[in-house]
DNA sequence: GAATCGCAAATGAATATACATTCATTATTA
DNA sequence: TAATAATGAATGTATATTCATTTGCGATTC
């Protein structure tokens, strides 16, 4: 669901940068508003604003208004994933693997506090008015996590009666709600660091093989 | 903000009691509307219909939509608060107070699925559309984990070098994210009591005092 | 015991507002 | 000049809230 003009017409190199340029401004500035007031608060004319277009640009680029937020889940998500795939198959050892991914999800949440926060949302809300979205970026990301686990196991360095299934969203949940009440007031009595460190450690040594 | 009638005037018994179940009646209806359907797309003439009253009817209990969900944040956190804090006093042993903590949560979970999900996504929601509702319900509920945590260091069970308002949203996120999933496709590989164990147990010898 | 009264509670049609979306018009570009 | 892109005022819709009216019920009178 993303740019409608493509659709028919290929077009000239720098007419897509163009118009990639205009459907990422509006994404962006969608961030900033949804995160600001929640999806059903935003209105269209805020994000146009925020984005410098006319009201009617944004149809040009977009279908309906949910369509700007599968497009931040499609595109973000998308993007992050990759980079994070990136940077744990560059390590070895399933310990560190998960060190990184907690050190990598918190550093985004703090880089990119508007987009945590559409995200944090919207995951939740979005089952209930866009049904037939499964959200499989969403999934594809925390299930980095369970292949980890999975990996470890194998590898002996985790316990066996560990259900991946089970400790990926208790992972990702434990992430997730720490990075949340942190982006609520961020001055903590805690850094962000120190938090992903803190889970890090608890949950690693929570799931280690005893030797 | 909750019943509007009884501002001025005294109540005879019974009346009382006529008036709260009705406001109850809307609340549990609204719970259903709003589990199902999301606040936002809720409709006023859907809880209605659900609770079997007109829509002016809810009104007479209600300031407004918004002041529906507070309520219910209110009066149904506050009761499940009371009772999870009774059973925890019956406990001496910090890591048994956590595993029951955990338990309870998921059971409330699964026996009260509609109000899990209406508190889940509006816990997110809720901090953009009413900003000055500060969420004390929510924060006593979390609450409890980290002063049994602090107990447990106190008593040389925990270790600690971890920080109790760090590790009780840890703790409290993995429980809700795993129940979150659960909720949404029940016909899970793993139950949900099992699902707290694994948290509890992996969380514990997570934070245990070596020795 | 029936008839009447008065008041609180409940009703639901009407109102008002807010806003997503459209589209006739204008600007830009090649 | 023709095609494409952008504009923003106008439209239509959806629905939260109101309020004039009706209903229900206990008390009072005969």
């Amino acid at each position: 669901m993303a740019t409608k003009t493509t659709e028919n017409t290929p077009l000239s190199p720098e007419k897509a940068i163009r118009i990639q340029d205009k459907h990422r401004k509006i994404i962006l500035a969608a961030i900033k508003v949804f995160a600001r007031k929640g999806f059903f608060s935003a209105r269209i004319s805020d994000i146009a604003q925020e984005a410098e277009v006319a009201d009617g640009t944004i149809y040009l680029y977009f279908n309906n208004k949910y369509d700007i937020l599968i497009s931040i889940f499609e595109e973000e998500i998308g993007k992050i994933i990759v980079d994070i795939k990136e940077r744990i198959n560059q390590e070895e050892d399933p310990k560190r693997m998960l060190r990184l991914f907690a050190a990598n999800h918190m550093r985004l949440v703090k880089e990119r506090k508007d987009l945590s926060e559409v995200l944090q949302m919207e995951l939740r809300q979005s089952n209930k008015f866009m049904r037939e979205y499964r959200n499989t970026r969403f999934i594809e990301y925390v299930d980095i996590i369970s292949r980890i686990i999975h990996k470890g196991q194998e590898l002996n360095v985790f316990r066996k009666d560990v259900l991946p299934g089970v400790a990926k969203r208790a992972f990702f949940g434990a992430l997730d709600e720490t990075a949340r009440l942190w982006i609520l007031s961020p001055t903590n009595q805690y850094t962000i660091e120190e938090a992903a460190n803190q889970i890090s450690s608890i949950f690693l040594s929570g799931i280690e093989q005893a030797n």
